[in-house]
RNA sequence: GGGAGCAUAGCUCAGUUGGGAGAGCAUCUGCCUUACAAGCAGGGGGUCACAGGUUCGAGCCCUGUUGUUCCCACCA
């Protein structure tokens, strides 16, 4: 079977991946005799489907699993999914509302699970499906799923450890409530947003009479819960107040005034109403001062009981209500504009709530010193490393995690407590008695864990742990982590202390964090505002190859990149590129022994490329190794188009177009070499289109993803050869452009004459010369004076051109031409001149770098004379 | 309030230890030259944000300024 004539991926793409299915070349196994390479995948959500973001991490993770692979290493990527506790339940009660009319509550616990695991059954399967589409040679005999039986024992063990070490434990504090997910979220799942509102301020009368305190707030509404008002010390304005009682208007509770350092002088009226119920600073102020807490708010945002005649309205309606009563009462002093930053739910984007409550929290000062630590003595190693700086700060400033949600869909808590005694028994496996009173009536915790609490633990939970097993003692600690830097915080952190803490040991060696894929106009993607690009219908449009390219070319590590259908193009047309050379390689191979490369006597265009291609593998590799995938894939694409394409298979031509068979022979055998080579380090950026073409060749064996990753040869620079051949390509070059200066058809075949001393390098190469600078004729002289005709000049290194064209050669434009060369050749003198004369250059400057100077000003003024004596002829 | 990134051709962006400014797209000229018009050849286009400094030498290192994006931070 012939490659096709046009690159189609549809034709191949869906075809090969079942292929490389079915040989097993995903699997890895414990193999004592390899050293592994070992990628986790951060598991995406089960909530939908994937994004482009994604189709970013997994190509990432692809590339660098399938060069480590080809470089022989017992290869790992372990893909998985998350269940995503929030995400997924608030998905779950969204659809359900509206397929069945149904709230959770009216299902009940077990409905409500029966039909998140059904979306898992169902997103699960689609999520993994897409991930092959993207090409992900990942081991899926491995899939994890973070509620698996086995990752689920790991959450409860680690849960279990933290409590009895002491690092989680249950308590009354502020955290962080959404109102509309009816849960407690973590510090890190708030988002702030800075939103334009008022300074309402209120005057508080004092019981005494003497006055009114006035304070200023943003959240009217919190003061039914007031309990207090602060002021500074060494305010001098209310020194004589500290100690007295106000009267809370409305309610009409008597409430202390007391000195706080907290509060600032500047700011507002100096006067703080303090509501610890509702306010993480004020509840830290409570306590010092043994306020009262009280809670006016219920848990979906609408104001309780204690609110006494707002209770039941929404806290934001309630507000306007107040701001009306207090403005009737003649108690509202001043509204003034002002911004302030409100925190919002990372999922549902309503505004949070800060509430104290009863969680579970996690001790993070123990746990954050070894992590910070690892990235310090650089155990751990970012990429870029400026993200290492972003990850200390956070540490360093962390608070207690809140780990307890107010969701079914998840880890439940392993918790129970004692319905007769209140005994609380924390227990991996579910106690049939308590504990302390033999009774059997236990009830388990009803809260189920932060999403994050599993993932942290992905590193070495999908590997077996708790179990010490066989793949964790060989494949852990991982070595390459590939993410966002969107997720540092919720999961990279968290996945460093908790792999310290429970393997004792670091979970990666490496942290490759990329950026976010915007769209054309450098905007984040989202559903608002409808720029979302499905990754998938990128794939039908272009294909696989053509998507992952695009996503990894020229790109910075860790910095941001667009996407367009422009730049789908442009790799498309690479792509097609290699299709089309490989074709041409290909066809010319037909009926064609092909020699081991080791056996081909070298020309010296075949020198030039391996010497090319030798280089490439070098740079390419580095990079790699690196993770710099953008510039890898940057200096592929050229060594491809220029180096090989360009020049080498254009100066293959003339030999395979010619009689000599043996010649013919060796020249397809370098081009085959070239060729498999080149396709293999394409192999890992774009898998499918260079499995499809190095199907076709004929010393290929078995899949090229398998193949022997090529090695970078120290013996092969030819720095001589290379020298010669850039001769000749300059030559060529200045015939082109002479063509083109002078408006002469490409195609038009001119005669040449040469002065030179490197006689034989023109004569080695004059079919190459001719055939693509298409030259007629070629001949030595070694005297201007032997021309007869009207000629263009072009003087080179070492080369002096002569070009009869006739009527074309306009003499004036002739003259101006070479005094343009004249002035650029002089330009460059009286550069490399003023480096030689300036003392300090020649005193500090390496001296190989002097050298060259040196020489470069010798060939100038060499040039310089020659163009000089042309310019001459011509004037006289 | 703290921190970070970015500022290079018309547009989008590379530029890895400091040693003659690059690519893609766009644009101009000429070509269907038997792999490829998704192409070939040739060309134009840049005070590398600004101001200082270090250096023989700075797009790259240092300081400051401006603009811009992002992250963190509970000023009620």
């Amino acid at each position: 079977m012939d490659m096709q004539k046009t690159y189609d991926p549809s034709q191949f793409e869906s075809r090969i991946y079942k292929d490389w299915e079915a040989k097993n070349l995903f699997r890895a196994n414990v193999n004592p005799d390899k050293k592994p390479f070992t990628i986790v995948m951060p598991p995406p959500n089960i909530t939908g489907q994937l994004h482009i973001g994604h189709a970013l991490d997994e190509t990432l993770q692809d590339t660098l699993t399938r060069f480590k692979r080809m470089q022989g290493y017992e290869t790992l990527w372990l893909p998985g999914t998350d269940h995503a506790s929030i995400a997924t339940e608030v998905k779950i009660v969204e659809l359900m509302r509206k397929e069945e009319g149904l709230t959770k509550e009216e299902v009940g616990r077990e409905g409500f699970l029966k039909r998140a695991w059904a979306w898992k059954d169902k997103y699960g399967g689609r999520i993994v499906e897409q991930l092959k589409r993207l090409g992900s040679s990942c081991d899926w005999s491995r899939l994890a799923f973070t509620m698996d039986d086995n990752l689920s024992r790991a959450v409860k063990e680690t849960f279990v450890n933290l409590y009895n070490k002491g690092l989680i434990y249950r308590g009354a504090k502020i955290i962080n409530w959404c109102p509309s997910c009816k849960t407690a979220i973590s510090d890190a799942e708030v988002e702030y947003a800075e939103e334009a509102s008022f300074l309402w301020h209120i005057d508080y009368p004092l019981k005494d009479g003497s006055g009114v305190l006035t304070v200023a707030t943003t959240r009217p509404e919190t003061m039914l819960g007031d309990t207090a008002v602060a002021v500074n010390p060494n305010d001098p304005r209310y020194k004589d107040i500290i100690g007295k009682t106000i009267v809370l208007p409305i309610v009409n509770r008597e409430i202390p005034i007391v000195a706080d350092d907290y509060v600032e002088l500047e700011f507002g009226t100096g006067a703080v109403k303090i509501t610890p119920a509702h306010d993480p600073n004020d509840f830290e102020v409570g306590l010092r001062h043994n306020l009262e807490v009280i809670r006016v708010m219920n848990d979906d945002g609408t104001m309780n009981e204690l609110a006494g005649k707002y209770a039941g309205l929404d806290r934001f309606e309630c507000r306007k209500q107040i701001v009306e009563d207090l403005k009737q009462a003649g108690a509202l002093n001043k509204i003034e504009p002002h911004a302030h930053n409100v925190g919002h739910c990372y999922r549902c984007d309503s505004a949070v709530e800060p509430i104290v409550s009863k969680q579970w929290f996690v001790k993070m000062e123990d746990l954050v010193k070894p992590a910070i630590k690892a990235v310090k003595d650089k155990s751990i190693r970012f990429t870029p490393d400026r993200f290492a700086k972003i990850y200390y700060h956070w540490l360093e400033n962390i608070k207690d995690w809140c780990i307890s949600r107010q969701l079914w869909w998840g880890h439940r808590i392993p918790v129970y407590y004692c319905q007769d005694c209140g005994e609380m028994i924390v227990s991996i496996n579910e106690p049939t008695s308590c504990t302390k009173c033999n009774s059997h009536k236990l009830k388990q915790d009803e809260d189920v864990l932060d999403t994050w609490f599993s993932s942290a633990l992905w590193p070495f939970s999908t590997l077996g742990f708790p179990e010490k097993t066989e793949d964790l003692k060989y494949f852990y600690p991982t070595d390459v982590l590939v993410t966002g830097y969107d997720i540092i915080f919720f999961w990279v952190a968290r996945m460093i202390f908790s792999g310290l803490e429970h393997m004792g040991e670091i979970p990666f060696r490496d942290v490759v964090i990329h950026g976010l894929v915007r769209d054309e106009q450098g905007r984040k993607m989202s559903k608002s505002l409808g720029n979302g690009v499905d990754p998938l219908q990128i794939i039908d449009e272009y294909g696989t190859d053509t998507l992952r390219f695009t996503l990894m070319t020229g790109i910075a590590a860790g910095s941001d990149i667009r996407f367009s259908k422009e730049k789908c193009e442009s790799s498309r047309n690479f792509i097609n590129k290699v299709w089309n050379a490989s074709r041409f390689v290909l066809m010319n191979t037909e009926g064609i022994d092909v020699l081991p490369i080791e056996d081909v006597k070298l020309e010296l265009k075949d020198k030039w490329v391996l010497s090319k291609l030798n280089s490439c593998i070098k740079n390419v590799t580095s990079n790699v190794e690196h993770f710099e995938l953008g510039v890898a894939l940057t200096t592929l694409h050229d060594f491809v188009w220029y180096d090989l394409c360009d020049w080498y298979i254009e100066l293959c031509k003339s030999a395979l177009y010619g009689s000599d068979e043996k010649k013919k022979q060796r020249t397809v055998s370098v081009l085959i070499h070239v060729l498999k080579q080149t396709l293999k380090l394409l192999h890992p950026f774009i898998p499918f289109v260079t499995e499809e073409i190095y199907s076709y060749i004929p010393t290929a064996e078995g899949s090229i993803m398998v193949s022997e990753y090529p090695k970078y040869n120290p013996h092969r620079t030819y720095r001589k050869d290379m020298e010669k051949m850039s001769s000749v390509m300059e030559i060529i070059k200045s015939i082109r452009q002479i063509k083109a200066q002078t408006g002469a058809a490409p195609s038009k075949k001119v005669d040449l004459f040469v002065i030179t001393e490197s006689q034989k390098l023109i004569n080695d190469c004059q079919d190459l010369i001719k055939k693509l600078a298409g030259v007629e004729n070629i001949t030595l002289i070694a005297d201007k004076a032997e021309l007869t005709e009207k000629v263009v000049t072009q003087v080179i290194d070492g080369f002096e051109l002569y070009i009869p064209l006739g009527e074309l050669v306009d003499i004036e434009k002739e003259i101006e031409r070479l005094r343009q060369e004249l002035k650029k050749n002089e330009d460059e003198i009286a550069r490399a001149q003023n480096k030689l004369n300036n003392p300090g250059f020649v005193q500090k400057a390496p001296k190989d770098l002097i050298e060259i100077e040196k020489k470069k000003l010798e060939k100038y003024l060499e040039l310089r004379n020659k163009i000089k004596t042309n310019l001459e002829n011509y004037l006289s």
